[in-house]
DNA sequence: TGTATTTTTCTGTCGCTACTGAAAATTCAG
DNA sequence: CTGAATTTTCAGTAGCGACAGAAAAATACA
């Protein structure tokens, strides 16, 4: 493990618990421990580090800090800082809580609702072949589902169009109250 | 695995089809691709089964079947059919699609944002204490990041606090295009 | 109350993923 | 171009959760 405490960065009590705590959270939402952990630390954290800095403070094999970093540039959640003059590459995560969750929303969209919804479509199209009297019940549930996962990205879209000052207005405002008035 | 055919349900292609892509999205989602399948074929097949029943139609053990069942029960997501004159106990899933995605909404509430909230206040609470610079901003993300959630639990209750088919409607019918203009 | 049926709990196994440490590849300075 | 610094890939390990099958408990019936 070779800890290298020289590089680790001081975290304070109150970091070190949410950090944890994010860890612990990750696996419930599909993200492994360390990378949860890894996204804590940089959202944290004012400044960008670099991945052995990142590694002795969570007390994570080099390696593994490099996986974690790769996955969470794929989510889109951490990038990196070019480091002026700096040999090793620093990496940052966006601190803006909406933010990263609004990109979570997006990737988690790119990557579940929208295969799930063209397979659903897919099953939708096979059921028409099927006669059983079971089938049918069958066929108008999954268009159902469809059809809710279809409102549901009608909603991001709208959502995400708009310049992210006014959505996130619009939403601290209690504005939203207005859609149901009616 | 005694596969025992002649309870098993006779699934049409596209159902199975359903059945074994929802088992895959389950542990993107946090439940495992067991109870994930269990709910999926509950919610597709129109009457409601038995546990083994479930068993066979699934190929796993009888047991996997028993916890998976109380899992999906914690979760609101099954409930038992009472059995006319049956011995066997029946289980049936809630077939409207929204239903379900409010009843997940409200559980994943329950049991993941409300404690993590809880959290980090705590989290807030100690970062006052701490006096180095870089506590500060970290105090100021925490804060922001639980305002963010408790904006979203007050979305989510006053959604919730509407009849359900009036919230269909309002979503369905594109009306939630009018908070973000003004 | 005893017996048959059904469900749950328990224990051990297997498989998978997260993770480490080492080796290979890449990048950069001189 | 050469060698040091750094990052990535790779192969092996360990730990954990999912699962099967057996044993125990609960439930229904007579």
């Amino acid at each position: 493990m070779s800890d290298d405490d020289s590089l680790k960065v001081a975290l304070t009590p109150s970091m070190e618990a949410y950090i944890l705590h994010w860890g612990e959270m990750g696996p419930q939402w599909g993200v492994n421990r360390t990378v949860a952990q890894i996204h804590a630390l940089l959202w944290i954290w004012s400044e960008a580090l670099d991945a052995d800095a990142i590694a002795a403070t969570l007390g994570v094999a080099r390696s593994n800090v490099s996986n974690s970093l790769r996955e969470l540039r794929d989510w889109g959640l951490v990038k990196p800082a070019n480091a002026l003059g700096r040999r090793k590459e620093l990496f940052t995560a966006d601190k803006d809580p909406w933010e990263v969750f609004l990109q979570v929303l997006r990737e988690r969209r790119k990557r579940e609702i929208e295969p799930t919804l063209k397979a659903l479509r897919g099953f939708v199209a096979m059921a028409e072949k099927e006669k059983s009297p079971e089938a049918a019940g069958a066929k108008m549930r999954m268009l159902e589902l469809s059809e809710l996962m279809e409102q549901l990205c009608a909603i991001h879209d709208t959502a995400s169009a708009l310049p992210p000052t006014l959505l996130r207005k619009a939403l601290k405002g209690g504005k939203f109250l207005s859609i149901f008035k009616s």
